[in-house]
RNA sequence: GGGCCCGUGGUCUAGCGGUUAUGACGUCGCCUUUACGAGGCGAAAGUCGCCGGUUCGAAUCCGGCCGGGCCCA
């Protein structure tokens, strides 16, 4: 075993030695395995080709989730997902080649996805590897291929044949640019300017619109029923310019009367809000748009105009016939496609929809522990708030497939039996004849919502449509996602197998950058974490991630990065010291007969320390835990314990250097364990200078009660206050630190090992029995408010004034008799000397030594 | 406009009814103390966003306001 160790901590060489050691098969799942078992359903993140600091956050939380469970004797399933399909990948794909997806045949559009998507997860594994995440790569899925995506299907076919989905026409969002059908939680809302007009529809009825060219469709004048201007108008029937249509005034209370005239014209479709009160109301539907974007013949002589042209054309024509009263500029939020930021559309298509049902999920969400607990209100304001049932088809190619056909003779929809799966109806036919007896069909080319995909991972990894065991154990995730990732999974699992898909959900904040804004290209504040990595390591990085709270966004900040490394180092000196003295000792339980004062005080510490990070650690408190280990560590065992030994370990006996090597081993085993989950490397280098094995293979410590211990603790920490005063002293008289002293005498209540002290501060020490000439004094009495407060009310504070202003010889008899009789507003109160902590103090006058006060402890110190 | 979260030394942060408000970074002194100078010892620095209320007592609970963030309309 190698003794001496470098003095410098080499997170770079350290990090990739331990990379080409370790072995994928460490962190294997087995379902056979007697532990219990903790299945974690990762998200799978989409192959954008670079893993983002975002998604680093993410994965460090549930690596240190994994690695502690693991520790903790749990059968640890940490799975590895990619959510390939997508609009984003076609685009991408399109700029690379120069082409636009309608260019080549259907299937070789989808081959140059998929190589595309190939060669992205590859970059995006690279990074997730070098980080040191424990993935068990053997259980890794790519929803683009086939043996996933039939998955995908066959929960089509189980839902379409449970009547949870369904075809039908509905409004629906549409992109002109991008030519699909995008879903509700794909709108971007960007705030922008534009002309608000108002138009005379009839003498007494001018509304005011931002969408003129949706006037011919126009099916409804709506007014607030309290507004006392238009009382007379409901009812009325007003046509509708530009047209030979007519349209009536309603009465409805989410008009505003505020904004333009307080007359709003009700179109199909201008915005959502038409879309509800066209249902409320049961408006006419007169669909004007098509989806190529162009208007259609119900627009009568705008027919075939684009948008922008139509509304140019009518407002000229409006004009003319003196309609356009006023044109005014305003504040307004357009949703825009998120992908391409083209002002959406609100069509009327045939489409297939995933039924919404609401109380089911919900109910779901509830039995699900939510961490942090606020964002289960981000869930239930979302469901409660929806309108529309789920639209899950899309006008795309690189997606999964609906398997499913429509009868060329009798139109009717057949949808693919299990056993064809995997199914592309573009160019597979169905395997058995339509019920009118016709073998001739027509496939769908609609494909899946790539949610679809994605929101049966916790299904797919527990083995459905076979499941092994159900529901997983957890599911981590950002909180940008829960109105579509985690709310989509529960109506998948509720849908699919009637269970919630997890028991906790676990909510990541969002990265932001060193200036507290969102990591954006525009505002250069990105930062990635190969930067990080190569110049400061994973482990420092993965650092970084832990001081954040679960939930909360986190600043990413180099200063924690730099101050995490800096722990590295010391953490490293701290095993050179432990190295440099304990090369030669064997580790025996028997020497804890030799502990000292010191020791166990420390001893007493570290498995309070064990106790408090395990708890944070169980609890999702990554800072916390981290914090304590870093503390310990660093203030407590480092700069005092192993200064108050030093003299003991260099010059003391056999007995008293076995108690101090029997600490400083049992220190660095318990410290490298319970550190392993968040600094894989640091962790593992260090267990390797000094054991067997790998520390990812040990068990997590586990508190020895027997050595926790207060009188020990109190003790020790005594040692540590004298020390600590003698330095403090030595510092305010000019001295180094290690000067010698003639003489310490302690004067002190109870006994203390005076052993470390001395050695520490280089003097010998002496208890005296008896002070020498001292007065006693007391220096302070501290209220027990918790006591006076409910007894004397509004009276306390004066009270306690009375108390603290008496003079010195009264206080002194208050504390030696016990109590004390004051006058207060002419009434006497007995106030008791238990009310209060007693601090003494004792003065020693005209003496050529100094004395210190540290509690009930009296040091005098000849120079 | 709605929901949720957050305003604590220069910066970030702990505390969430009871002493003198925690810690880190930064700042300022001092120190070649044989693991670590990317270290050690010490110091200065805060009217806990503002205004009310509840209470003997509020950074902490309640209400309002102001400011920031996220998600949504």
């Amino acid at each position: 075993m190698e003794v001496s160790l470098e003095k410098e901590y080499n997170s770079q060489k350290v990090e990739e030695k331990w990379l080409n050691l370790w072995k994928d098969e460490m962190y294997y799942f087995d379902w056979n395995s007697k532990k219990p078992h903790y299945i974690i359903d990762t998200p799978p993140p989409y192959p954008t080709g670079s893993f983002h600091i975002g998604n680093t956050l993410n994965w460090c939380y549930i690596d240190f989730i994994a690695r502690h469970k693991r520790m903790k004797g749990f059968e640890v399933m940490f799975p590895q997902g990619w959510d390939c399909h997508g609009l984003p990948t076609e685009v991408k794909v399109e700029e690379k080649y120069g082409i636009s997806k309608n260019d080549v045949p259907r299937e070789k559009f989808r081959e140059l996805c998929v190589a595309f998507t190939e060669e992205n997860i590859e970059k995006m594994r690279e990074t997730m590897r070098r980080m040191g995440f424990s993935v068990d790569w053997s259980k890794e899925y790519i929803t683009m291929y086939p043996e996933y995506y039939s998955k995908t299907q066959l929960s089509f076919v189980r839902m379409y044949n449970k009547g949870l989905i369904y075809k039908s026409y509905h409004p629906v969002i549409h992109c002109p640019r991008c030519q699909t059908t995008i879903a509700l939680a794909e709108i971007e809302y960007k705030s922008g300017k534009t002309t608000l007009n108002y138009i005379k529809f009839d003498d007494d009825v001018v509304i005011a619109t931002t969408r003129p060219e949706l006037i011919p469709a126009c099916v409804a004048i709506a007014v607030h029923p309290s507004d006392s201007r238009y009382k007379h108008l409901v009812g009325r029937k007003v046509r509708i310019p530009t047209t030979e249509y007519e349209a009536e005034v309603i009465e409805d209370e989410e008009v505003d009367p505020e904004f333009g005239t307080g007359i709003v014209m009700i179109c199909t479709f201008g915005d959502r809000q038409d879309v509800k009160w066209w249902k409320k109301h049961d408006l006419e539907l007169r669909v004007i748009l098509d989806n190529n974007g162009l208007l259609n013949e119900k627009a009568g002589k705008y027919k075939g105009l684009t948008i922008k042209e139509a509304r140019e054309k009518i407002l000229e024509d409006l004009k003319a016939e003196g309609r356009l009263l006023k044109q005014e500029t305003i504040d307004h939020n357009v949703g825009v496609c998120w992908r391409c930021k083209t002002p959406i559309e609100i069509i009327v298509e045939e489409q297939w929809f995933v039924k919404v049902e609401r109380n089911k999920i919900l109910d779901a969400a509830r039995k699900i522990k939510w961490v942090p607990h606020h964002m289960l209100s981000r869930l239930e304001s979302w469901v409660e708030g929806m309108e529309w049932d789920w639209v899950v088809s899309r006008q795309r190619i690189f997606a999964t497939p609906i398997p499913a056909w429509y009868c060329k003779k009798c139109g009717k929809i057949k949808v693919a039996k299990e056993e064809w799966l995997p199914v592309d109806p573009t160019k597979d036919k169905p395997l058995e004849p339509c019920e009118c007896g016709s073998t001739e069909f027509v496939g769908e080319d609609d494909v899946l919502d790539t949610w679809m995909d994605s929101s049966i991972t916790s299904l797919i990894i527990s083995g459905w449509p076979n499941l092994k065991e159900y529901p997983t154990s957890l599911r981590p995730q950002g909180h940008d996602i829960i109105r579509t990732w985690a709310f989509y999974t529960i109506l998948r699992s509720i849908a699919l197998v009637n269970q919630i898909p997890w028991h906790e959900i676990v909510i990541n904040g969002m990265v932001l950058g060193e200036d507290g804004r969102k990591m954006s290209k525009s505002l250069g504040n990105i930062v990635q974490p190969d930067e990080v990595i190569e110049k400061y390591g994973a482990d420092a990085l993965r650092q970084w991630a832990a001081s954040g709270v679960v939930g909360s966004d986190v600043i990413f900040a180099w200063k924690e990065v730099i101050a995490a490394s800096r722990f590295q180092q010391k953490f490293w000196s701290i095993l050179r010291f432990t190295m440099l003295h304990i090369k030669d000792y064997e580790f025996n339980d028997e020497d804890i007969k030799h502990l000292r004062d010191a020791d166990r005080w420390i001893l007493s510490k570290l498995n309070k320390l064990i106790k408090e990070v395990d708890e944070h650690m169980e609890n999702y408190r990554f800072g916390d835990a981290l914090k304590a280990i870093r503390s310990f560590t660093w203030y407590e065992y480092a700069d005092n314990y192993l200064e108050i030994v030093k003299n003991r370990l260099y010059a003391g006996d056999e007995n008293e250097k076995k108690a101090a090597k029997y600490v400083l081993y049992k220190t660095m085993d318990v410290l490298c364990r319970l550190i392993a989950p968040i600094t894989p490397f640091l962790a593992e280098e260090c267990w390797s200078r000094f054991k067997e094995g790998s520390v990812h293979l040990q068990s997590y410590p586990k508190p020895d009660e027997g050595l926790i211990d207060e009188e020990a603790e109190k003790k020790g920490e005594v040692i540590k206050e004298i020390v600590a005063a003698i330095r403090r002293f030595k510092h305010d008289k000019g001295m180094a630190l290690n000067a010698p002293l003639k003489n310490v005498l302690l004067h002190l209540p109870y006994e203390v090992d005076v052993r470390d002290i001395s050695g520490a501060i280089n003097a010998k020490v002496e208890i005296l029995d008896v002070l020498p000439d001292v007065k006693l004094r007391v220096k302070k009495l501290k209220p027990k408010f918790g006591i006076i407060g409910p007894m004397f009310k509004d009276k306390t504070k004066e009270i306690v004034n009375l108390v603290n202003n008496l003079s010195e010889d009264d206080k002194m008899e208050f504390v030696e008799k016990g109590e004390i009789e004051v006058n207060l507003d002419g009434q006497k109160y007995t106030i008791k000397s238990e009310w209060f902590d007693v601090e003494m103090e004792k003065v020693v006058e005209g003496k050529a030594i100094e004395s210190v006060e540290i509690g009930d402890v009296t040091l005098f110190i000849e120079v």
